[in-house]
DNA sequence: ACAGCGCTAGAGCGAACGCTCTATCCGTTA
DNA sequence: TAACGGATAGAGCGTTCGCTCTAGCGCTGT
């Protein structure tokens, strides 16, 4: 398609002509966070993301697992974006997490329940099977209950804080789930209210 | 393979010769808890179950779709068995959630870290374009929540019984997925410590 | 002007996919 | 014993899968 111009700059991506490179990965990342590792195929992300089967493989010489790593990483940062814009709302802990399980309401009702978390339909799928994107999933995973835990700092000893942001960090991971399947805020809101409750129990 | 006995009971189950279509349901339910709904062949599930394309397509003339909702079915049940006995294990609804959370860790660990919630990964891959499957994921975390609730309803008024079991089951279906992804029984154990201390705040 | 190279382009490989189809087996009835 | 129908058996259909491979594009440096 359009030539690209970036040349070792791949942190790019700020208007229309992104790299291909990156438009594959965003692809990738999009169709597996709706469909899954194996019900997406190498084709079908090439086309999503106008870019040919070469390029795929040009840039991913590994196959379809190296550009689900790639891909799991640049979800992992994206749900990282929505996570900090919520603990950032507010100063109090409790009301964080609350403001992030709206946000999450709010982006799932508007993909009409198709877009959850970028990493749980191929962690689910691969684990214990394709280790490569296993590790890139724990690390996501750890990634998210470091952002909580440093919230969680004020005022909790640390061991406190690490219990909860794992705790939080699965609840939020588990009533995605559960809203997607329902069609349903509610699971992720109520989920909001009982993380805030739990927090200020360590007040 | 060997000659089936049952007629019209098809609740059977109890040893060696189990009629044939209870042993495909159990086969695909097996393979759709660890590899997914397009991760898993129907060949695979017949190769697996001891039966032949045949027998598969006489007892599910839906295809793979007829065959994933009953798998989905019978997952249910397996996990409500597991809930029921957690539940059971003590009087108190704070302790008995955490006896659920021990279980499951439990059974997770002897698996390998294979098989974690009989429905999550079939769920998310499907949601939104397979209704029929959806619709029994959905059904699933329903009846799951209700037995939760159940438990719940002693001491606390109807929808607060109602909220929380539905926090819970997001809690456990998310612990679920983070323990598998990081090969830990962790995660479960400390979203079984955090629930039971959400629950004693209403009492 | 002309190599050199990063990247694009897509035909085509063997294998596996979901599913259809016909043929056969065998316990139950008449 | 003969006929019936539920159940078993698997070859084979058309399609798609992940991936390989060769050809050619256009930009760069000399």
């Amino acid at each position: 398609m359009q030539t690209t111009k970036p040349r070792h700059d791949a942190t790019e991506g700020t208007d229309a002509a992104v790299g291909t490179r990156d438009r594959i990965v965003r692809a990738a990342a999009r169709l597996l966070q709706r469909q899954g590792y194996e019900g997406t195929g190498i084709k079908q992300i090439a086309r999503d993301a106008e870019a040919t089967l070469g390029s795929v493989y040009h840039f991913f010489p590994g196959g379809k697992q190296e550009l689900a790593v790639a891909a799991i990483q640049h979800g992992e940062r994206e749900f990282s974006d929505i996570l900090r814009a919520g603990l950032a709302a507010a100063d109090d802990p409790a009301e964080a997490i609350t403001a992030c399980t709206r946000l999450l309401a709010d982006s799932l009702r508007e993909s009409d329940w198709m877009d959850g978390c970028p990493v749980a339909a191929t962690a689910l799928e691969t684990v214990g099977r394709a280790p490569d994107i296993q590790q890139a999933c724990a690390e996501a995973i750890g990634h998210w209950t470091e952002l909580v835990t440093e919230k969680l700092r004020g005022g909790l000893d640390e061991d406190t804080a690490r219990d909860l942001a794992c705790a939080a960090i699965s609840t939020l991971e588990g009533a995605e789930l559960t809203a997607q399947v329902l069609r349903s805020e509610e699971p992720l809101l109520t989920a909001g209210r009982h993380l805030a409750r739990l927090i200020r129990t360590y007040e």
